[in-house]
DNA sequence: AGCCCATCCTGTCCGC
DNA sequence: TGCGGACAGGATGGGC
């Protein structure tokens, strides 16, 4: 589900609501992630009393950060959610975990239709090994000599995968690669080491522009997405090609939107102008 | 090395 | 209305 502007857009709204929070109380309420929580994790017990100090975002992750260098490492992959809500909130088959404080009314939810996400209960350390290991650089922090180098390196991969890998950038997914390839005027297809030095400048301003865009409008919501306070997202609006299939593009308004596969993975781009 | 596909799981939508 | 198939924001691993 949710790719860097939606992960930044929970992060924002968790950080302001429940740093500081003392956690009274944290279970599992279903059995499947705690079957899935990785060698040498906690107990849900090992969190009680204990402050959350910070809450961030590395790609796609989230991470928060509990006195005594106790973390969460949470990614929501397809239909995750972490939302803030109101106890009396009725509580549905999809949620996996609850988190309560004792200062603060409302309590903290962890809820996932497909189960493909996860909530690992680590040492700090183990979660900065993790994230150190598998994760490229952040879009919005790289800056451009290295941008360039990365499509160097991994120059014959297709654009559209290249933007996908989480290993050479991290956060971007399905939706916004789409919108930024648009936005750059570049075919998805195009193998990434054949950039012209003009055509890599134009991918990374595209790149920061339209994650940016999308923070400010609170991320896309599609179907399951919402905030750290249950609210949708706007930015689906502003989409020009994901999931346009068959509409005018809106850039050259003389051919339709298309779709194709790559990698298994549904792209929308105008067969006109991006080349 | 990189692409394609299947896989994890649940829900929705579309065509017959 | 029911049923089967395709598809969905992610990531991984096997085969080619």
């Amino acid at each position: 589900m949710p790719e860097l502007p939606e992960v930044e857009t929970i992060v924002r709204g968790l950080k302001s609501e429940l740093v500081g929070q003392r956690v009274k109380e944290f279970r599992f309420l279903s059995p499947h992630l705690e079957k899935e929580q990785l060698p040498g994790s906690f107990q849900p017990a090992t969190y009680k009393g204990r402050k959350i100090l910070d809450i961030r975002r590395r790609g796609k992750m989230i991470i928060i950060e509990f006195e005594g260098r106790l973390g969460w490492l949470v990614h929501l992959k397809m239909t995750g959610q972490l939302f803030l809500t109101e106890p009396e909130c009725k509580i549905d088959k999809h949620t996996h975990a609850l988190l309560k404080f004792y200062r603060l009314k409302k309590e903290l939810r962890f809820r996932d239709i497909r189960k493909f996400g996860f909530l690992n209960c680590l040492d700090l350390t183990q979660i900065e090994g993790k994230i150190g290991n598998d994760l490229g650089p952040e879009p919005l922090e790289i800056d451009l000599a290295s941008f360039k180098r990365l499509l160097k390196t991994h120059g014959k991969k297709r654009l559209k995968n290249w933007l996908l890998d989480q290993k050479i950038i991290a956060g971007i997914g399905n939706i916004y690669s789409d919108e930024i390839l648009f936005r750059a005027g570049l075919n998805p297809f195009r193998l990434a080491g054949s950039l012209t030095d003009r055509e890599a400048t134009r991918l990374y301003r595209a790149m920061k522009r339209v994650l940016k865009e999308a923070i400010a409008f609170k991320g896309s919501s599609i179907s399951d997405y919402v905030d750290a306070s249950g609210e949708r997202g706007r930015f689906q609006e502003r989409h020009q090609v994901y999931a346009r299939e068959g509409r005018l593009c809106p850039r050259c308004r003389q051919e339709k939107i298309i779709r194709k596969k790559i990698n298994g993975r549904s792209t929308f781009f105008c067969p006109g102008c991006q080349d």
